[in-house]
RNA sequence: GCGGGCGUAGUUCAAUGGUAGAACCCCAGCCUUCCAAGCUGGUUACGACAGUUCGAAUCUGUUCGCCCGCUCCA
């Protein structure tokens, strides 16, 4: 596949999904939220379509893995055992003044011992040598008639004596506040009585956490996967890039877990899967890369980890992540819940912890990269000849040119697979065997029928939502031979049909 | 989260402290025998919430969102 010479720009994008109906911000009559957003009816079938690909890939074409739906709100202990609650509950204060961010729980203040509107200066942790200078030289006192004491045990009220580590002046930290990533809720209606629980940032850890139900009901032998498609949570703290990072998204995640000492040869060959993925669904090689994490940027408990990248307008940004895991999740899960989660291997008569390969992919971000790699604009000249790619931002196409909106997705990506049109809507036998073909084929595919306007503007409307054919019903089909004309959205070539061989042909090419 | 810029139909642009206009798009009708033709008619907007005012799209405040730069990114 080839790749898509026009780039387009993220607002002339946004722009044709909210009017053709792709993307819309959440509850916009409101004002919307930043990081929300609503798939119309055209991009809850394009959705669709991406998971429907991803869970054939998975769980369809291989007999080596299991799908399964686990719950969003799971037992608070799944994410001690994670490890999502211990590192990011800490509370966070910044500087207005340097734009420093600091953990609330490692900054602590020399304070005044008898003085208490004195000013008080901040340090980092092991490192008070500054802030006794700045005693010195602002406060002009002594270091011995200050007392070191953390920085939660400051009223909020005095912060405005506070002088931050990197600061000579007073009064530019904010107050901690919890940084917490997790979207909090409780269980029960009485809140005060309430369990604390969280949506989960992840689907990753249903899949850990039903290891041993899966293992006992489904007889698999190791290596083998379990996948789920879901929804997760993350109060980031800065969406960006219109959907691409959401607080609110949906993970395609698949756990494949392997016997240890595989994990090099099995991350490799997922790495390589994934990529051929992508490429079937219509993102181009020319525009993914491998980002491979060498040493720090690697969690202490994997041995290895790709990010797939693909080249969007606004950067070279992660669709998936695949980490060789090695046993962490299961291990923490196994000493966090007390419950044997070992795999028994029959053929060698050992019993272990499976290792795990984790392809865990972003459907959104998927679906935005579809768009961005699927949009062109074409100058088509009036009287036949070569197509042009349009200019980026040009307003219209040059004299003797018609310009064309195209979302050139893979046939399995599209929205709509056919559109069915009679070729003139006032006369009763061709909408009458349009309608009725259009019948016959949504049965198999989603269809659409359109009878208003010109024919050519109807053609140029289904291209601008990615249809990738165009049926036309016209007065041979009635008159003579029961054929019908299928348009090529991106040759714009036509051909003639039987009617009785349509589906076949059509079917050969957007099925994935 | 910080700083700067910006919010009028789907889009591109108007206008006045007092009835928000146009073009294209869209919808309907007529017409039309294959690539955005034509004619007639129609729907749709002042981001949200307050305040000032007899009256606010316009002035003020708050908030939400978008863009750019920083920051953050398990």
């Amino acid at each position: 596949m080839k790749t898509n010479d026009y780039r387009v720009t993220m607002d002339v994008l946004a722009s044709l999904c909210k009017r053709r109906g792709f993307i819309f911000q959440t509850s916009e009559i409101y004002g919307g939220i930043n990081g929300f957003w609503d798939y119309g009816p055209l991009g809850v079938e394009m959705k669709r379509n991406i998971k429907a690909c991803w869970w054939k890939s998975m769980t369809q074409l291989r007999e080596d893995i299991v799908g399964i739906d686990t719950s969003i709100i799971m037992h608070p202990r799944v994410w001690e055992a994670s490890g999502h609650i211990g590192n990011f509950k800490d509370p966070m204060l910044d500087c207005r003044e340097t734009k420093g961010r600091y953990r609330a729980d490692q900054i602590f203040v020399l304070k005044h011992k008898t003085d208490a509107d004195a000013l008080m200066f901040t340090f980092h942790e092991d490192a008070p040598a500054p802030a006794e200078k700045k005693i010195k030289k602002i406060a002009k006192g002594k270091v011995d008639d200050y007392e070191q004491v953390p920085l939660l045990d400051i009223p909020l009220d005095a912060y405005n004596q506070l002088v931050g580590p990197d600061t000579n002046e007073p009064g530019t930290l904010t107050e901690p506040r919890a940084f917490n990533l997790m979207f909090k809720t409780q269980i029960g209606p009485v809140e005060e009585n309430a369990d604390v629980a969280y949506l989960r940032p992840e689907t990753a850890q249903g899949i850990f956490a039903q290891f041993g139900n899966v293992c006992s009901t489904v007889r698999n032998k190791i290596p083998f996967g379990i996948a789920q498609i879901g929804k997760a949570f993350r109060n980031e703290i800065n969406p960006r890039n219109y959907t691409f990072r959401s607080r609110e998204f949906e993970q395609m995640e698949l756990e494949f877990f392997i016997k240890p000492g595989t994990d090099a040869e099995q991350h490799k060959y997922w790495v390589t899967e994934r990529l051929n993925w992508y490429e079937k669904i219509g993102l181009p090689e020319g525009r993914m890369h491998r980002d491979i994490h060498e040493g720090d940027a690697l969690a202490h408990y994997a041995s290895a980890c790709t990010d797939i990248m693909y080249d969007f307008p606004f950067g070279t940004q992660e669709l998936e992540g695949i980490a060789a895991r090695g046993n962490f999740d299961l291990t923490q899960h196994q000493e966090t819940s007390g419950k044997k989660l070992e795999y028994h291997d029959e053929e060698t008569k050992e019993t272990y912890l499976p290792h795990v390969i984790e392809p865990s992919a972003g459907v959104d971000r998927v679906a935005l990269a579809l768009l961005c790699e699927a949009y062109r604009e074409e100058w088509i000249p009036k009287g036949g000849g070569e197509v042009l790619t349009a200019e980026v931002g040009a307003k219209r196409a040059p004299e003797g040119y018609e310009a064309r909106i195209v979302l050139g997705f893979a046939p399995c990506i599209a929205p709509y697979k056919v559109a069915i049109l009679p070729l003139l809507k006032n006369k009763e036998p061709l909408v009458e065997k349009a309608r009725e073909l259009y019948k016959q084929l949504s049965k198999r595919w989603k269809c659409f029928y359109d009878q208003t306007g010109a024919i050519g503007r109807r053609y140029r409307r289904q291209d601008e939502i990615g249809t990738p054919f165009c049926v036309t019903i016209d007065f041979d089909t009635i008159e003579k031979d029961d054929t019908v004309t299928i348009r090529d959205r991106d040759t714009m070539e036509q051909i003639r049909l039987p009617i009785a061989e349509l589906e076949a042909y059509i079917a050969n090419i957007v099925d994935f």
